[in-house]
DNA sequence: TCAATTCCCATTGACCCCCATCATATCCCA
DNA sequence: TGGGATATGATGGGGGTCAATGGGAATTGA
């Protein structure tokens, strides 16, 4: 399953807000009814995650060397200071108020895709940032080479001539 | 499975369009029975593809350092803007209001083939795109050179032509 | 006993399912 | 070869359902 697209949604008076229903069909299948955050490193925005890919984020660090400054950072960073919100019965969280604060969120928030995980913004501070992204993207003429065809693993792989290339991200 | 032609369809005044017949099957063997798409960075159109296809999208940002700015850059302007959109009884999806007025359609929508992709124009807008590009093409003598014929890997290759590519402005 | 959290129910409005109609391509048969 | 008959896709619209939201009651814990 994966993230995608931006859902804004309300900030009740008790700090209640509605995980976006695909969202939330994405983490439910993962054992745990509901999420992982915690305050992105460099910008004013919070990451949020699956347990099973909070654990794939513990079983990385502990690659790291073992007492490496880094990793003591990273787990610090993230591990510590991690949030585990499970659901209401609406499919609501609780947005703690010290993250509320650090991302600068007032009375909504925008949950935005990034694949397998995803962020949560002030929805003001995200637009800015989207167009500031976009900008950047066609400036650069940044290209996403893509991979050589997912590997078939999940699911039917009922096309056995899809191993074939294609052209990156074509010309225009 | 390649999406091909120009297909101009309604857009009804609920939002709805119907997905051409040829694209809705090419889509329905992936799994997930509606389309993504996202608004294209540099020109005024909203690229198409299924789920499969956006998963490879998402895995391969994934490799991407996964912390380079090019990839945030690219997460933001690509997953985070990106819709899921399933299809109705009748095949049809509801286009968002944004993406409407992003791509300027008003009453009738272009669906373009371009392969494992499509687009998503207003049908005047990609009209006089299209003469520009033929121009261009011809102007520059620009031959496309066809990859060696993708190994048929399993079972009859029955059409030996099949895996070609098509010239990116294809026919009409 | 008070405060904070969790559970539960009510409301509302958007979305999705269903059906009815229309257009177009295909086929059948005279 | 023409004309209709039929199948299939495209379009329009109404209404039921469910997600998002708000608030109150019950529960927990200090």
């Amino acid at each position: 399953m994966l993230f995608t697209g931006t859902h804004i949604h309300k900030l009740d008076r008790k700090g209640r807000v509605s995980v976006p229903k695909r969202f939330r069909a994405a983490l439910e299948e993962d054992g745990f009814a509901g999420i992982y955050i915690y305050e992105s490193p460099k910008e004013p925005t919070l990451e949020g995650c699956s347990e099973s890919h909070m654990e794939r984020i513990a079983a990385s660090l502990d690659d790291l060397e073992m007492f490496s400054d880094e990793a003591e950072d990273l787990a610090d960073t993230i591990l510590g200071a991690s949030h585990a919100l499970p659901f209401d019965g609406e499919g609501r969280i609780i947005l703690p108020p010290e993250l509320i604060e650090y991302a600068g969120i007032t009375d909504q928030v925008a949950f935005v895709g990034r694949g397998r995980t995803f962020r949560i913004w002030n929805p003001d501070t995200f637009a800015e940032r989207k167009t500031a992204s976009r900008t950047r993207v066609v400036n650069r003429g940044s290209t996403l080479k893509l991979k050589p065809a997912a590997a078939p693993a999940a699911r039917r792989a009922s096309l056995p001539s899809e191993s074939v290339v294609e052209t990156p991200e074509d010309e225009a």
